[in-house]
RNA sequence: CGGGAUGUGGCGCAGCUUGGUGAGCGCGCGUGCCUUGGGAGCACGAGGUCGGGGGUUCAAAUCCCCCCAUCCCGACCA
């Protein structure tokens, strides 16, 4: 294709809007557009990066016997009922009415609706294991949309959703999904990492996300850096190994006044004591009621994990209010110390032998609270976050930790959905049973951001040929030099004639201007005829390393293939 | 959801404090000349409801109120 014909409006200054360097490069070089907050088009080099992606996918897919389906995005708010989660699920569910003010939402997710289809169309065991997988925009209400495509409020997703008569087929499937992701990201040229995830608080008992390393992401990956360990979570669902340390003396109980200090950093400084001796209070409100937290002052509670704990469906920290009128005193002061609150102990605070607590009085703390003694210890268990430095659960070496985009997701999903949407399946005794189910999704979308975080440099993107819009640009330097202009149609013609993609950059612009948009664009390779074509030579030249070799015209499309197969 | 900021031609911005002069600058865009190995030069030119609505005033991009949009920060670790 001809550059003068194609849509790439690159521009030379970054859109004040753009923050991280994938949404900045996607739009300088003419990628995409934004609509609204959140919401993009994909220009022509963006909708041929996504075809890519979704040809690697696919044909991964269908590999693993999956069968691709098309559902629809505007989805009728009974489906949702069914499953709960219209009620669950809040703001971030996109909902509408229509003429009749009959409530739809735009899905987030097609578990409800494939499970619905299966529900009344498979019967038996025979039609077991089925694999169902679709790529299309999905939506979110993002409280704040941000980082460009990194997280939109449309987004494309894959997602394949497996049936099975029990666990051990499930187990199978996963196991292959495992694989064909490991084996799609490869594909896509993406340093990833596969990690243990959290399976939230209903159903579920295994999940894995696949993290593309990078510092813009937004999640936090915990791993030991032990190559034969080889232990890596996301920081929800990260472990680490309990080592108790005993902070303290036993004494006796003692009020003090602690006027104004209310943070940790505040009283340790103020009374001269360890953040390990502190035991921090934190109220959360439940559906349940009020609870409180009891972990060391030098660490941070883990959410998920305390709200796994608990099996409580909304969990979050009470408000001052909501703490003022519990416990006495405003945030800052809250103690276990005649609490009447059901207290969850961290397993390293029941290890302090005397501690520092707030005393439930505005100004004032205990010291020397014992855990047992002056408070109860019924409810222990591990709902700290771990760190980097913590000792890794599996080998002890201390962990330690990475930003990462989550880009895929495979997760057993168990019988939640198909006991409420009664996808029920006949075995050959003729019993009724639940289909096991799992779930498996990839940001497609996403995954071109990722690419972009991960693999660019000063003057743009550098595309891994497996996903680049193009293979590569033929650059005639002069567009007034009839040699130059011949021979690059010539090297042109050669390119595409042996099935690469590439394009011709035709247009009358001066050299520089070409140069800097083959970088910004990040075409793998660039063929650029200048003044050795009197030579019979063209330049070959790699994006990535730099490198730049002269070859006579008919060596040029080897020499491409080199460089794009390498 | 809370806080902050911004909204002026396609992009990036100035002008607003202290209301009144032809609404300006760079880039981009069109035409012509010229130039051709890293975003050239000259000339001419097109293009703007100053986010929207209301108000104050003889007069509003500029002051006041409301709304909308966008971006950033935060969302409470006691």
């Amino acid at each position: 294709m001809r550059v003068s014909e194609l849509l790439i409006p690159t521009l030379r200054e970054v859109p004040a809007e753009a923050e991280v360097v994938s949404h900045q490069l996607l739009l300088r070089a003419g990628f995409i557009r934004k609509v609204a907050a959140g919401v993009y088009t994909y220009l022509p080099l963006a909708q041929r990066v996504l075809l890519k992606l979704v040809a690697i996918i696919r044909e991964e897919m269908n590999k693993e016997g999956g069968q691709e389906i098309m559902m629809p995005i505007v989805q009728p708010a009974e489906l949702w009922l069914r499953s709960g989660r219209w009620d669950v699920y809040g703001p971030e569910l996109l909902r509408l009415n229509d003429r009749h003010d009959r409530a739809f939402c735009l899905s987030p997710t097609h578990e409800e609706m494939v499970t619905a289809l299966v529900a009344a169309e498979v019967r038996s065991y025979k039609q077991l294991p089925l694999l169902l997988y679709q790529i299309q925009n999905k939506y979110r209400d993002e409280r704040r949309p941000r980082f460009g495509l990194l997280r939109g409020r449309e987004f494309i997703m894959k997602d394949l959703y497996s049936f099975h008569r029990d666990e051990k087929g499930l187990d199978i499937t996963y196991r292959a999904m495992y694989d064909a992701y490991t084996r799609i990201f490869t594909r896509m040229g993406l340093g990833f990492r596969a990690v243990e995830a959290d399976t939230g608080a209903i159903g579920g008992n295994a999940s894995h996300e696949f993290m593309v390393l990078a510092d813009s992401g937004e999640a936090v990956v915990v791993y030991c850096p032990n190559g034969s360990c080889g232990y890596a979570a996301n920081e929800e669902k990260a472990d680490s190994l309990f080592t108790p340390e005993t902070g303290g003396v036993e004494g006796r109980l003692e009020l003090v006044a602690t006027p104004g200090m209310r943070t940790v950093g505040e009283v340790t400084r103020f009374l001269g004591v360890g953040a390990k001796q502190l035991i921090k209070t934190l109220l959360y409100q439940t559906e349940r009621g009020l609870v409180a937290a009891l972990i060391r002052g030098d660490r941070e509670v883990n959410e998920v994990k305390l709200q796994n704990h608990l099996g409580v469906l909304s969990l979050e920290l009470a408000g001052a209010e909501a703490v003022e009128a519990a416990t006495g005193a405003p945030p800052g002061f809250s103690g276990p110390v005649g609490l009447n609150v059901p207290a969850v102990v961290d397993r390293e605070v029941a290890a302090i032998e005397a501690g520092v607590t707030g005393a439930n009085k505005a100004d004032a703390h205990y010291l020397n609270v014992c855990p047992g003694r002056d408070f109860p210890v019924e409810d222990v268990t591990d709902i700290r976050l771990a760190a980097a430095g913590d000792p890794c659960p599996r080998c002890g070496q201390p962990l330690e930790t990475v930003r990462g985009i989550e880009v895929g997701q495979v997760f057993k999903l168990g019988e939640k959905y198909s006991r409420v949407m009664e996808a029920f399946y006949l075995d050959e005794q003729g019993t009724k049973h639940p289909m096991v189910m799992g779930t498996y999704g990839i940001g497609v979308s996403r995954s071109m951001a990722a690419a972009v975080e991960q693999n660019h440099d000063a003057d743009g993107i550098i595309w891994p040929p497996s996903i680049a819009p193009f293979h590569a640009v033929v650059l005639p330097v002069n567009d007034q030099d009839a040699e130059q202009t011949a021979a690059a149609r010539r090297v042109y013609g050669a390119i595409t004639a042996a099935g690469l993609e590439a394009v011709l950059d035709d247009r009358p612009e001066r050299p520089g201007v070409k140069f800097k948009d083959a970088d910004l664009i990040g075409y793998p390779v660039r063929v650029t005829a200048g003044r050795h074509t009197t030579e019979g030579l063209v330049e070959v030249h790699c994006r990535e390393t730099g490198e730049n070799v002269l070859v006579g015209e008919g060596e040029a499309v080897a020499a491409v293939k080199r460089l794009i197969e390498k």
